[in-house]
DNA sequence: GCGACAG
DNA sequence: ATCTTGTCGC
């Protein structure tokens, strides 16, 4: 099971809304924003038997068990619960997959969430067995008012490489217009007067993970630094987690597992 | 005061 | 996030 390297952060809905973003600030200090990952970020794409065979004489059969452990981390919820999700995978293969269900405490707020969503998140990362060595968060990490969202402050509590996956931006402003663009396409998000970070700083990136020929447009996916991780790094972690749907796959997983879950708790 | 706001 | 069927198309 992952260990909590700082349990002083863990989301208490019971600190006022000034006490939340006060301890964000300092979860904010504690986070880093450039690369400092145990692995290759090479290497986190598809499994052997997912490549073109080109890709698989050229790659050393060593790196399969070289790679990195990927924790995709979604939620569903019912009432006042949430049934938190989580799908450890390597390279193209489910290695692990756990949930928790638990009771949510305070209200969705903006800039907030972490409190609302975090423990929760907490509680099925304790079932796991295995110790993932990255983190895929539903949400912002750095874009984020104070640099601190939910992929920050839980990538900063497990001291783990943790990258921000949203679906739509929370503040930041983009530098190139998203609507419409080709797969593959990205362009950097940077920070402006309601971030912490100096105006101009690039604190992540809209990725088109998806996209048709035609209609019906898909919107982009908006990532961004949790811990330990470069905006860079984290665009082309993202990029080669995605396996043709908009969502990385452990993500995805996540997600409909999360709904599965959902649906066995509402029949009892 | 006004606007904007992850899931 | 959630409430929700079928349907058009790669």
């Amino acid at each position: 099971m992952p260990t909590i390297v700082r349990p002083e952060f863990r989301p208490d809905p019971a600190l006022s809304r000034e006490e939340m973003e006060a301890l964000q600030r300092e979860v904010a200090g504690a986070a880093t924003f450039t690369d400092d990952l145990p692995f290759d970020p090479d290497v986190v794409g598809l499994a052997d038997a997912q490549r073109s065979l080109g890709d698989r004489l050229g790659a050393d059969a060593a790196v399969d068990a070289d790679r990195p452990l990927v924790a995709g981390v979604d939620q569903a919820f019912l009432d006042d619960w949430a049934i938190s999700a989580v799908v450890v995978m390597r390279g193209g293969e489910v290695v692990e997959r756990t949930y928790a269900v638990s009771p949510l405490d305070i209200p969705y707020i903006p800039g907030l969430l972490s409190f609302r969503e975090g423990g929760p998140i907490l509680d099925a990362l304790a079932t796991l067995d295995s110790e993932p060595d990255l983190y895929a968060l539903d949400g912002s990490g750095r874009v984020h008012f104070r640099e601190a969202g939910i992929a920050t402050h839980m990538g900063v509590m497990l001291d783990a490489p943790a990258v921000g996956v949203a679906k739509s931006l929370l503040c930041g402003t983009l530098t190139a217009d998203p609507d419409g663009r080709p797969q593959g396409w990205r362009a950097s998000i940077e920070s402006n007067g309601c971030v912490t970070a100096p105006e101009g700083t690039v604190i992540g990136y809209a990725y088109q993970s998806r996209q048709y020929e035609n209609n019906p447009v898909i919107n982009p996916l908006y990532v961004s630094p949790g811990h330990r991780v470069s905006a860079e790094t984290t665009v082309d972690l993202v990029a080669s987690l995605c396996d043709g749907y908009k969502l990385p796959e452990p993500t995805r997983l996540a997600d409909s597992y999360a709904d599965e879950v959902k649906r066995e708790v509402q029949g009892e």
